[in-house]
DNA sequence: CTAATGACAAACT
DNA sequence: CAGTTTGCCATTA
C-alpha cells in the first residue's frame, strides 16, 4: 500500500483524487474549491494532504491544483521546482513567478462545474 | 492522549 | 494594501 492513509476512512482522499483527475485539461482549481465541493471547505489543508499523498500514487494531475492565489504552492513536492509550471504551460496556462496569469480564467470550479444536481 | 505540523483560507493588525 | 495570526481537520510523532 501506498501510504497509511488512515485505518479507514480514506473517502476523502478519494473523492479528493476524483475531483482532481475530473479538473479539464487547460483548467485550474483551488484547495478550498475542492474542499468546499466535498463539503468540507475548512478542510482545505487537507486537500493539499490529500495531493500530497496523491504525487506517491501517480495519476493525479495535482499540478492542476493551486491556492486561491493561484499560486503554485506545491511546486516544491514534484519533482523539480519547475515541473509544475511547465505542466500547466503545455496546457496552455500562463505561468509567470510561480503564479498562474489570469487564474480567474482558468479556474475550474467542481462545485460549480459538475454541481451536485 | 497531548502536541505539533501541513500543497489553505479567512480575518485581523 | 501587506504582513501576521487564528481557525480547521486529519495525520504523525
Amino acid at each position: 500500500m501506498p501510504v497509511s492513509l488512515t485505518h479507514k476512512n480514506k473517502d476523502f482522499f478519494e473523492s479528493v483524487f476524483s475531483v482532481v483527475q475530473l479538473i479539464p485539461a487547460g483548467r485550474v482549481t483551488t484547495y478550498g474549491a475542492i474542499a468546499k465541493y466535498l463539503g468540507a471547505a475548512r478542510s482545505s489543508r487537507m486537500v493539499g494532504w490529500a495531493m500530497n499523498t496523491s504525487h506517491r500514487i501517480g495519476g493525479i494531475p495535482a499540478h492542476r491544483v493551486v491556492n486561491r492565489n493561484g499560486i503554485l504552492t506545491g511546486k516544491w513536492h514534484f519533482s523539480n521546482e519547475k515541473e509544475m509550471a511547465r505542466l500547466l504551460k503545455a496546457e496552455g496556462i500562463e505561468v509567470v513567478n510561480d503564479i498562474i496569469v489570469q487564474f480567474s480564467v482558468f479556474f475550474w470550479d467542481p462545485s460549480k462545474e459538475l454541481k451536485i444536481d
